[in-house]
DNA sequence: CTTGTCTACTTGTCTGAGGTGTTGCTACGG
DNA sequence: CCGTAGCAACACCTCAGACAAGTAGACAAG
């Protein structure tokens, strides 16, 4: 139950400044008040301050140069993909998860290297070991999907993957943590048959048991 | 010219951690050492390294948890979508429009409503039209393609798509400049059938025949 | 008008301190 | 043998203060 887990006041701080930036208080190109000045008007400290403005700024919305001052490079560039996942509904993702990661299963058969496969072979059973952490569980789980889609040779594919993986990630780890019940023996006994099916180079069997073990997702994460 | 510009300790640290994350030295979801292990091993101030830190956090990369330590969220940050698809080989963005361009039919046979069949129609109809302007008719292509991928409903998936076309429609409309030969009556005919597929609630057989017509088009397109 | 200098202001960096949350070990009780 | 409570080490969080380094505007000299 993290509900009333609290914020780091340095992400407070970066939310408040992202939305007077999105309200117009500054313009695009404007600068913003001194780190001394912004300090106490936030409430906090000077040191929390910079903090902020980095993390906007490793998201482009801001750019400082040291003797001239803070300003705003965009109302929110990155809006365009990371607002539509952010916005999409986790079923929204997971189809598109389908999409790429059922093309991605068949390439793979078509295309891994010797490499590859076993690097597969080692994320298997590196996802195979049994966690407490939930965390840890979900992120053994995406190092094997990326390495399926790794092995198709498709950095476009890989590229889609990454995008998605913070959004997937964070579903996950909360549905798991509210009910739990996904990801057991069944589960595992799939990823070793997608496995099977790659080392085969049976793309059509490493794509149907992909959209098998995916759709079975999106119906965990769309239960009521 | 910047070439003289010093760039901070605190971005190059970020940059620094970044290649490490890349290089694998850290995989998705490991723990990096501490503040006050990394900030002598990088040459640089505790803070410093905190501002690092918190850029790469801004960016999606990175995520700390106070008294846990600070964790791989994603092996990459989003880069510039066009400057992926601008290094990608066409065949590799043809690959990228089957993973979505057939899930989306499926989709579309399912949940398509009266209106966007009706739209799926008339584009069908407008890019039967003879046309002697090769741009022309390839933007008819595109937005019967479109508005299969519409009909999906899923957000994602358009976006996506909309992604692939400017380079798609570069990489077509080149080709049918030097040798045609794409296009026919029996390249119409596929289209028709995806319709009345879609039409007819057959998610199986509008991925089918996306597919295919797709599959066709990528061996068109690298074709010596 | 151009140029050089000076100054106030801004960001960059480091250090030290205290606070709070997490994790893993240990000893106790069953 | 096992589960649990307590504890201590460790990690991040926040602040305050100090000095360094860079910028931009004011201003006087040429």
């Amino acid at each position: 139950m993290d509900q009333v887990r609290r914020e780091p006041l340095a992400d407070q701080a970066a939310r408040l400044l992202l939305e007077r930036i999105r309200a117009g208080e500054w313009s695009l190109g404007a600068k913003l008040p001194g780190e001394t000045t912004l300090a106490p008007q936030l409430g906090v400290g000077r040191s929390t301050v910079r903090e902020a403005i980095r993390q906007l700024a490793g998201r482009g919305v801001l750019a400082s140069r040291q003797g001239a001052g803070v300003f705003v490079t965009a109302l929110d560039a990155p809006e365009d993909w990371d607002a539509v996942l952010r916005r999409a509904d986790i079923v929204t993702v997971v189809e598109a998860r389908i999409a790429i990661e059922v093309e991605a299963a068949a390439l793979a058969a078509e295309r891994r290297t010797p490499a590859e496969l076993r690097a597969i072979r080692r994320a298997l059973d590196l996802r195979g070991e049994r966690r407490a952490n939930i965390e840890e569980h979900v992120d053994a789980d995406t190092v094997f999907h990326r390495a399926v889609v790794v092995a198709a040779h498709n950095p476009i594919l890989t590229e889609l993957f990454d995008g998605f993986t913070p959004r997937s990630r964070a579903s996950m780890i909360d549905m798991l943590r509210l009910r739990g019940g996904f990801g057991g023996d069944a589960d595992h006994d799939v990823h070793a048959r997608v496995l099977t099916a790659i080392a085969d180079g049976d793309g059509r069997a490493a794509a149907d048991l992909s959209r098998t073990h995916l759709l079975a997702m999106k119906r965990w994460l769309s239960a009521p």
